[in-house]
DNA sequence: ATTGAGACCTGTCGGC
DNA sequence: TGCCGACAGGTCTCAA
């Protein structure tokens, strides 16, 4: 499920009953998902309290007493239910967090694409995947001269450098082909072509970096609405329909980059679409 | 150094 | 109804 805005949705859900609270004990049901749980993962937690609970791009942050760091990834399944009482594990809850408030936390991830890691506080930045993350798409460090001077003489397709979390941190596939419409730019130009030979930014990098954020803050807005389960978005999986941009008549295509769907118009996302 | 393809896993959905 | 392939919102590794 989850890019920026349904990782965001889920911190917001969980600080409530794990900020501030102590971790009782912890089942972990399995050896392993995407990758082992790190040495003593249960006994390093059991005993801490949360102090905060944060997100760097799809990444959760919870901060421990202990001084370390709980990483998580939801990858592609992953999800928590929240309990106010134990109950009987449900398939594929691989990690199941006990609360001293009697709350219990239950992280199921089907296909384990997730990611738990357990470092010292300090060193968060020394973990490859997180320390390689290029700037959060909301934050101010973002911006179209960012965006330009990360994809400044790249050839790989613009949608691809998009998925590219060095580039902007919490993208993913469906808010990439989101944004390119937003910008109407499209997504198989080489991703050098918004930025000038220097690496300075063409009018299409602020463009597409002011629909980054346009976009997933429209998502996060809808997640804290929370009730709309339809299908809010502009492109991604409507193939077929009417682009949703003013004035474009076009017709919303599907083609296959990097071995994924990319949704775009034909019509206002030609690749002739300079600057 | 970049880039693309394949791998990792399970569930679901559409077509036959 | 049942089987089978295609596909799914994410990374990581490996070989050009």
């Amino acid at each position: 499920m989850p890019e920026l805005p349904e990782v965001e949705a889920v911190r917001r859900e969980l600080v409530p009953f794990l900020v501030g609270g102590r971790i009782d004990r912890v089942q972990v049901r399995r050896p392993d998902l995407r990758r082992p749980f790190p040495a003593g993962f249960a006994r390093r937690l059991r005993g801490t309290t949360v102090s905060d609970l944060a997100r760097r791009g799809k990444y959760l942050l919870a901060q421990l007493s202990s001084r370390e760091t709980l990483v998580m990834h939801l990858g592609m399944s992953g999800s928590f239910r929240i309990a106010a009482a134990r109950g009987e594990p449900e398939a594929h809850d691989h990690v199941v967090f006990e609360m001293a408030s009697g709350v219990v936390i239950a992280f199921n991830d089907p296909r384990r694409f997730g990611v738990m890691d357990l470092v010292p506080s300090g060193a968060i930045e020394r973990l490859p995947a997180l320390g390689a993350l290029g700037p959060e798409p909301l934050s101010s460090a973002f911006d179209g001269a960012a965006l330009a001077h990360a994809c400044a003489g790249r050839k790989t397709p613009l949608k691809a450098a998009l998925l590219d979390q060095r580039v902007v941190a919490g993208l993913g596939n469906i808010y990439a082909s989101d944004a390119l419409n937003l910008a109407r730019l499209s997504p198989r130009q080489h991703a050098a072509i918004i930025a000038t030979p220097v690496g300075l930014p063409r009018p299409s990098a602020h463009r597409l970096a002011a629909a980054i954020k346009k976009v997933l803050s429209r998502a996060i807005d809808r997640q804290a609405r929370d009730s709309d389960r339809s299908h809010p978005f502009r492109v991604y999986d409507r193939e077929g329909q009417r682009c949703p941009n003013r004035g474009c008549a076009g017709v919303i295509r599907r083609i296959t980059q990097a071995g994924r769907s990319t949704f775009y118009c034909s019509v206002c996302q030609r690749r002739a679409t300079r600057l």
